[in-house]
DNA sequence: ACCTGAACACCGTTCAAGT
DNA sequence: ACCTGAACACCGTTCAAGT
């Protein structure tokens, strides 16, 4: 009695499933060889099945985003990447070398995240990470904010106006830090403050402002450098 | 007798043409409006016709990356946006500053400078007059190189393997050195004592350590703002 | 020399139809 | 519910043909 023929069927479909296939095909071959055919070729389906579980090319970009910033937040959040740490500089210096492993292994990672309007959720839990450390090493909510910024390309390649809301209007602004708060109360308490310190400007972070910021703490470090040469 | 008829021959196609063309419509429509035949119309000729101009789509990017590093490089180099600085401090921070502006005006730029593989030439000149002025101001080469580095998401808007030779034959990046002498004095001094200090490593810039270099930048200076606070 | 029409292989996406 | 075939408009690019 010949054996049973080896079943067909796949597993089924699903966004996860969507979403990692297209890490590992932008990883061996780039972003640009990520097509919808292509991908739907490396799932054994045909591209319109792609289109039940991400709504278009843009989403599925959005979504793989996503998941390799959640990658970045959970590599920084590791408790053995920072073991043994002492002082503030220390965690947030081996959290942003986390962060750059993993971006050695997805070199399409910071042109993608730029692409984006917005930095996608899963960056959340890492700034509240780093935000809590800062804090809980003396610094104040207005540094721990600016630090986020001046470390943004560290972190995620390249340096982006975080935050930058759609919404204008004040309320809005303070309604969406009380969402954060039950889960990111370091993050929200930092909207609030920045909320209550941008009163009557139009965004909540001033980016030239934070521009200007690591732009001197780089050139002041630098001449630091130069004295003590 | 009537008026001639309006010629409807348009000024010959030309690379410059076809480049300011597409700074033009990736400004106005970004980069993802930015296709051949779109392109073409805009010239009013056909795509095919560009071909003639760029190799393909590819060189085309290459082009527009040129155009829009040499508009910074311009505007940094601009006397007028150092006029009246003192220290190589300040001539630099206004030099990152003009840069900035000119990243506003086209914001896909990081993006697209980012998704090649090399920084275009038209950054050299930039870079030879930040290393003049930090020279020139007390700074060594070693230094000089570093600074480079960690000013790169100042001037280009992410953090970028510069320099980073196709080549890692060591006699090959000595000539490489010699042939930017003439023009770039300063750089081609700045990748000998690179070359130098690199002997028998893989690059002539060891990525890992301009990173820890830049990140302990940022930190150094985050706790002396903590500490004054 | 410079430009172009027609053609080819490949995109993203819609829709009506299958199971 | 989940998947798909056929179709549409659009993409980059080649090539032989025009001027």
């Amino acid at each position: 009695m010949p054996a049973p023929a080896p079943r067909a069927d796949r597993e089924p479909l699903s966004r996860a499933r969507v979403l990692d296939a297209a890490v590992v095909l932008a990883d061996a071959e780039g972003l640009g060889a990520l097509t919808m055919r292509r991908l739907a070729g490396e799932l054994r389906c045909e591209a319109m099945s792609l289109y039940h579980h991400v709504a278009d090319k843009n989403a599925l970009l959005d979504g793989l985003a996503e998941v390799v910033v959640g990658e970045i937040a959970e590599a920084c959040l590791d408790p053995g990447a920072t073991a043994g740490s002492l002082d503030w500089r220390d965690v947030v210096r081996r959290r942003c070398l986390a962060a750059r492993t993993v971006m050695h292994r997805h070199p399409w990672a910071p042109g993608l995240i730029a692409a984006r309007s917005q930095p996608p959720p899963t960056v959340y839990p890492l700034f509240e990470a780093l935000v809590a450390t800062m804090v809980e090493g003396g610094c104040g909510y207005p540094l721990a904010h600016r630090a986020i910024h001046s470390l943004g390309s560290m972190l995620l390649g390249f340096t982006q106006e975080l935050f930058e809301p759609a919404v204008d209007d004040e309320q809005a602004r303070d309604e969406a830090a009380q969402d954060l708060a039950p889960t990111m109360p370091h993050l929200a308490h930092l909207a609030e403050v920045a909320v209550h310190e941008a009163r009557g400007s139009l965004g909540i972070c001033d980016t030239q402002a934070e521009f200007e910021f690591t732009l001197r703490l780089i050139l002041d470090g630098l001449e630091a450098h130069r004295i003590t040469r």
